[in-house]
DNA sequence: GTCGTACATCGCCGATTAACGATGATATTG
DNA sequence: CAATATCATCGTTAATCGGCGATGTACGAC
Protein backbone atom coordinates (compact mmCIF):
# COMPACT_ATOMS: atom_id res chain seq x y z
CA UNK A 1 0.00 0.00 0.00
CA UNK A 2 3.09 2.16 0.12
CA UNK A 3 3.12 3.61 3.24
CA UNK A 4 4.83 6.62 2.59
CA UNK A 5 7.20 7.53 5.94
CA UNK A 6 7.57 10.85 7.63
CA UNK A 7 10.30 12.48 7.71
CA UNK A 8 10.22 13.19 11.31
CA UNK A 9 9.28 10.86 13.92
CA UNK A 10 5.65 12.67 15.13
CA UNK A 11 6.56 11.65 18.26
CA UNK A 12 9.76 13.60 19.29
CA UNK A 13 8.77 16.55 16.90
CA UNK A 14 7.78 19.32 17.74
CA UNK A 15 7.91 21.77 21.17
CA UNK A 16 4.62 23.45 21.27
CA UNK A 17 4.69 26.61 19.15
CA UNK A 18 4.10 28.99 22.34
CA UNK A 19 7.07 27.71 23.57
CA UNK A 20 9.30 27.93 20.69
CA UNK A 21 9.47 28.81 16.85
CA UNK A 22 8.79 25.55 14.47
CA UNK A 23 12.05 24.75 12.85
CA UNK A 24 11.89 25.04 8.86
CA UNK A 25 12.62 21.46 8.46
CA UNK A 26 9.41 20.32 10.65
CA UNK A 27 7.41 23.17 9.54
CA UNK A 28 6.67 21.25 6.03
CA UNK A 29 5.68 18.04 7.80
CA UNK A 30 3.31 19.34 10.60
CA UNK A 31 1.50 22.06 7.84
CA UNK A 32 0.89 18.97 5.96
CA UNK A 33 -1.19 17.39 8.44
CA UNK A 34 -2.56 20.59 9.68
CA UNK A 35 -3.36 21.36 5.21
CA UNK A 36 -4.87 17.58 5.25
CA UNK A 37 -7.47 18.32 8.58
CA UNK A 38 -8.41 22.08 6.63
CA UNK A 39 -11.46 20.97 5.05
CA UNK A 40 -14.91 20.84 6.40
CA UNK A 41 -15.44 17.57 4.81
CA UNK A 42 -12.18 15.78 5.63
CA UNK A 43 -12.42 17.34 9.27
CA UNK A 44 -15.66 15.64 9.69
CA UNK A 45 -14.28 12.15 8.13
CA UNK A 46 -11.38 12.37 10.85
CA UNK A 47 -13.83 12.80 13.69
CA UNK A 48 -16.45 10.15 12.19
CA UNK A 49 -13.01 7.46 11.90
CA UNK A 50 -11.37 9.00 15.17
CA UNK A 51 -14.41 8.26 17.02
CA UNK A 52 -16.07 5.81 15.70
CA UNK A 53 -17.14 2.56 17.81
CA UNK A 54 -14.64 -0.01 17.95
CA UNK A 55 -11.94 2.18 16.68
CA UNK A 56 -12.41 1.96 12.97
CA UNK A 57 -15.36 2.95 10.19
CA UNK A 58 -16.05 1.01 6.91
CA UNK A 59 -16.39 3.67 4.19
CA UNK A 60 -19.49 1.95 3.31
CA UNK A 61 -20.41 4.12 6.14
CA UNK A 62 -18.78 7.21 5.56
CA UNK A 63 -19.77 7.80 2.35
CA UNK A 64 -23.67 8.07 2.68
CA UNK A 65 -23.09 10.67 5.43
CA UNK A 66 -22.49 13.34 3.11
CA UNK A 67 -24.08 14.85 -0.67
CA UNK A 68 -20.94 13.84 -2.11
CA UNK A 69 -19.87 10.85 -5.03
CA UNK A 70 -18.05 8.00 -3.83
CA UNK A 71 -14.79 9.00 -5.97
CA UNK A 72 -14.74 12.81 -3.23
CA UNK A 73 -14.37 10.86 -0.46
CA UNK A 74 -12.25 8.38 -1.66
CA UNK A 75 -10.06 11.53 -2.75
CA UNK A 76 -10.04 13.09 0.53
CA UNK A 77 -9.30 9.55 2.53
CA UNK A 78 -6.61 9.70 0.69
CA UNK A 79 -5.69 12.93 1.24
CA UNK A 80 -5.78 11.98 5.22
CA UNK A 81 -4.06 8.77 4.63
CA UNK A 82 -0.86 10.57 3.26
CA UNK A 83 -1.26 12.83 5.87
CA UNK A 84 -0.56 10.01 8.22
CA UNK A 85 -3.88 10.90 10.28
CA UNK A 86 -5.61 7.77 9.11
CA UNK A 87 -4.81 4.04 8.15
CA UNK A 88 -7.11 1.16 5.87
CA UNK A 89 -7.10 -1.93 6.36
CA UNK A 90 -8.88 -4.12 3.75
CA UNK A 91 -10.66 -6.82 4.70
CA UNK A 92 -12.51 -8.78 2.17
CA UNK A 93 -15.09 -6.47 0.58
CA UNK A 94 -15.22 -3.60 2.81
CA UNK A 95 -12.01 -1.23 3.11
CA UNK A 96 -11.65 -0.08 7.33
CA UNK A 97 -10.31 3.09 8.65
CA UNK A 98 -8.86 3.64 11.74
CA UNK A 99 -6.91 6.92 13.12
CA UNK A 100 -3.71 7.34 13.99
CA UNK A 101 -3.97 8.43 17.43
CA UNK A 102 -0.06 9.09 18.32
CA UNK A 103 -0.77 11.62 15.12
CA UNK A 104 -3.32 13.31 16.50
CA UNK A 105 -2.08 13.63 19.69
CA UNK A 106 1.53 15.01 18.67
CA UNK A 107 -0.77 17.46 16.74
CA UNK A 108 -2.73 18.31 20.12
CA UNK A 109 0.75 19.10 21.81
CA UNK A 110 1.90 21.09 18.94
CA UNK A 111 -0.97 23.91 19.43
CA UNK A 112 -0.69 23.29 23.27
CA UNK A 113 -0.66 26.42 25.36
CA UNK A 114 -0.85 28.31 28.21
CA UNK A 115 -4.21 29.88 28.60
CA UNK A 116 -3.83 33.49 30.43
CA UNK A 117 -6.31 34.14 32.95
CA UNK B 1 -9.97 46.53 11.83
CA UNK B 2 -13.14 44.58 10.52
CA UNK B 3 -12.54 41.60 13.33
CA UNK B 4 -14.93 39.13 11.56
CA UNK B 5 -16.71 37.25 14.68
CA UNK B 6 -16.27 34.02 14.89
CA UNK B 7 -19.76 31.91 14.18
CA UNK B 8 -18.56 29.97 16.97
CA UNK B 9 -17.00 30.24 20.62
CA UNK B 10 -13.54 28.69 19.82
CA UNK B 11 -13.63 28.28 23.60
CA UNK B 12 -17.18 25.81 23.71
CA UNK B 13 -16.51 24.09 20.56
CA UNK B 14 -16.37 21.06 20.16
CA UNK B 15 -15.52 17.95 21.67
CA UNK B 16 -12.28 16.15 21.18
CA UNK B 17 -12.78 14.34 17.68
CA UNK B 18 -11.73 11.13 18.98
CA UNK B 19 -14.87 11.45 21.48
CA UNK B 20 -17.47 12.70 18.80
CA UNK B 21 -17.44 13.41 15.42
CA UNK B 22 -17.76 17.22 14.21
CA UNK B 23 -20.98 18.99 13.81
CA UNK B 24 -21.34 20.39 9.93
CA UNK B 25 -22.12 23.41 11.43
CA UNK B 26 -18.79 23.85 13.48
CA UNK B 27 -16.48 21.85 10.67
CA UNK B 28 -16.26 25.06 8.63
CA UNK B 29 -14.93 26.95 11.06
CA UNK B 30 -12.53 24.56 12.79
CA UNK B 31 -11.44 23.31 9.47
CA UNK B 32 -10.72 27.03 8.50
CA UNK B 33 -8.37 27.32 11.29
CA UNK B 34 -6.31 24.24 10.43
CA UNK B 35 -6.35 25.44 6.75
CA UNK B 36 -5.00 28.39 7.92
CA UNK B 37 -2.31 26.09 9.45
CA UNK B 38 -1.62 24.07 6.76
CA UNK B 39 1.00 26.08 5.02
CA UNK B 40 4.86 26.30 6.13
CA UNK B 41 5.51 29.80 5.90
CA UNK B 42 2.16 30.43 7.83
CA UNK B 43 3.38 27.87 10.36
CA UNK B 44 6.58 29.39 11.39
CA UNK B 45 4.87 32.89 11.51
CA UNK B 46 2.51 31.93 13.80
CA UNK B 47 4.78 30.16 16.03
CA UNK B 48 7.41 32.83 16.18
CA UNK B 49 4.64 34.64 17.05
CA UNK B 50 3.03 32.63 19.87
CA UNK B 51 6.86 31.84 21.49
CA UNK B 52 8.17 35.90 21.03
CA UNK B 53 9.30 37.23 24.24
CA UNK B 54 6.89 39.33 25.71
CA UNK B 55 3.49 38.11 23.35
CA UNK B 56 4.17 39.69 20.04
CA UNK B 57 6.47 40.65 17.14
CA UNK B 58 6.84 43.36 14.89
CA UNK B 59 6.19 42.40 11.00
CA UNK B 60 9.91 44.12 10.64
CA UNK B 61 10.83 41.13 12.42
CA UNK B 62 9.08 38.20 10.92
CA UNK B 63 9.56 39.36 7.17
CA UNK B 64 13.79 39.40 7.00
CA UNK B 65 13.16 35.86 8.51
CA UNK B 66 11.65 34.30 5.29
CA UNK B 67 12.94 34.55 1.60
CA UNK B 68 10.04 35.83 0.17
CA UNK B 69 8.99 39.23 -0.30
CA UNK B 70 6.83 41.50 2.10
CA UNK B 71 3.40 41.65 0.22
CA UNK B 72 3.89 38.02 0.77
CA UNK B 73 4.35 37.83 4.36
CA UNK B 74 1.54 40.10 4.57
CA UNK B 75 -0.68 38.01 2.43
CA UNK B 76 -0.18 35.14 4.99
CA UNK B 77 -0.16 37.25 7.98
CA UNK B 78 -3.89 38.22 6.77
CA UNK B 79 -5.04 34.68 6.41
CA UNK B 80 -3.96 33.71 9.97
CA UNK B 81 -5.83 37.05 11.07
CA UNK B 82 -8.87 36.35 9.07
CA UNK B 83 -8.41 32.45 10.89
CA UNK B 84 -8.91 34.03 14.30
CA UNK B 85 -5.14 32.84 15.03
CA UNK B 86 -3.50 36.44 15.43
CA UNK B 87 -4.24 39.66 15.77
CA UNK B 88 -2.69 43.09 14.86
CA UNK B 89 -1.78 46.02 16.41
CA UNK B 90 0.06 49.31 14.90
CA UNK B 91 1.86 51.24 17.38
CA UNK B 92 3.58 54.14 15.42
CA UNK B 93 5.48 53.23 12.52
CA UNK B 94 4.93 49.24 13.07
CA UNK B 95 2.52 46.57 13.63
CA UNK B 96 2.58 43.79 16.17
CA UNK B 97 1.63 40.78 16.17
CA UNK B 98 0.56 38.58 19.22
CA UNK B 99 -1.34 34.87 19.16
CA UNK B 100 -4.90 34.22 19.97
CA UNK B 101 -3.96 31.74 22.50
CA UNK B 102 -7.81 30.91 23.61
CA UNK B 103 -8.20 29.78 19.93
CA UNK B 104 -4.90 27.62 19.87
CA UNK B 105 -6.05 25.98 23.39
CA UNK B 106 -9.45 25.62 21.66
CA UNK B 107 -7.58 23.83 18.41
CA UNK B 108 -5.37 21.74 20.91
CA UNK B 109 -8.23 20.13 22.90
CA UNK B 110 -10.17 19.20 20.08
CA UNK B 111 -6.97 16.75 18.90
CA UNK B 112 -6.73 16.03 22.46
CA UNK B 113 -7.07 12.47 22.32
CA UNK B 114 -5.89 9.06 24.65
CA UNK B 115 -2.67 7.56 23.01
CA UNK B 116 -3.10 3.74 23.77
CA UNK B 117 -0.44 2.13 25.39
C1' DG C 1 -16.19 -18.66 -15.77
C1' DT C 2 -19.92 -14.27 -15.31
C1' DC C 3 -22.11 -11.15 -12.69
C1' DG C 4 -22.73 -7.34 -9.06
C1' DT C 5 -20.73 -4.66 -5.22
C1' DA C 6 -17.13 -1.76 -2.94
C1' DC C 7 -13.37 1.45 -3.46
C1' DA C 8 -9.62 3.38 -5.87
C1' DT C 9 -7.64 5.66 -9.73
C1' DC C 10 -7.76 8.55 -13.94
C1' DG C 11 -8.75 12.60 -16.55
C1' DC C 12 -10.96 16.77 -16.82
C1' DC C 13 -12.80 21.43 -15.34
C1' DG C 14 -13.87 25.56 -12.50
C1' DA C 15 -12.39 27.73 -8.28
C1' DT C 16 -8.96 28.84 -5.07
C1' DT C 17 -4.21 29.95 -3.77
C1' DA C 18 0.72 31.49 -3.31
C1' DA C 19 3.81 34.27 -5.25
C1' DC C 20 5.32 38.57 -7.39
C1' DG C 21 5.77 43.75 -8.75
C1' DA C 22 3.41 48.03 -8.56
C1' DT C 23 0.77 51.04 -6.01
C1' DG C 24 -1.49 53.04 -1.87
C1' DA C 25 -2.01 54.27 3.04
C1' DT C 26 -0.01 55.73 7.37
C1' DA C 27 3.56 57.38 10.39
C1' DT C 28 8.02 59.52 11.50
C1' DT C 29 11.82 62.69 10.13
C1' DG C 30 13.99 66.63 8.13
C1' DC D 1 5.85 70.94 3.15
C1' DA D 2 8.85 66.79 0.96
C1' DA D 3 11.28 62.53 1.76
C1' DT D 4 11.68 58.07 3.79
C1' DA D 5 10.13 53.80 6.03
C1' DT D 6 6.66 50.21 7.18
C1' DC D 7 3.06 47.53 5.94
C1' DA D 8 -1.31 46.60 3.33
C1' DT D 9 -3.79 46.27 -0.93
C1' DC D 10 -4.27 45.65 -5.95
C1' DG D 11 -3.75 43.09 -10.18
C1' DT D 12 -1.71 39.34 -12.53
C1' DT D 13 0.07 34.54 -13.28
C1' DA D 14 1.18 29.65 -12.47
C1' DA D 15 0.07 26.04 -9.57
C1' DT D 16 -2.96 23.55 -6.53
C1' DC D 17 -7.45 21.87 -5.14
C1' DG D 18 -12.28 20.03 -4.83
C1' DG D 19 -15.63 18.07 -7.40
C1' DC D 20 -17.44 15.01 -10.99
C1' DG D 21 -18.07 10.96 -14.45
C1' DA D 22 -15.67 7.18 -16.50
C1' DT D 23 -12.77 3.46 -15.87
C1' DG D 24 -10.07 0.00 -13.32
C1' DT D 25 -9.27 -3.40 -9.55
C1' DA D 26 -10.43 -6.63 -5.91
C1' DC D 27 -13.67 -9.46 -3.74
C1' DG D 28 -17.90 -12.52 -2.91
C1' DA D 29 -21.89 -14.88 -4.95
C1' DC D 30 -23.52 -17.62 -8.43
Amino acid sequence: MSKRLPVLDPATCCAPIATAAVPAAAAGDLAAAFKAMGDPVRLQLLSMIASADGGEVCVCDLTPAFDLTGPTISHHLRVLREAGLVDSDRRGTWVWYRANRAKLAALSAVLDVAVPG
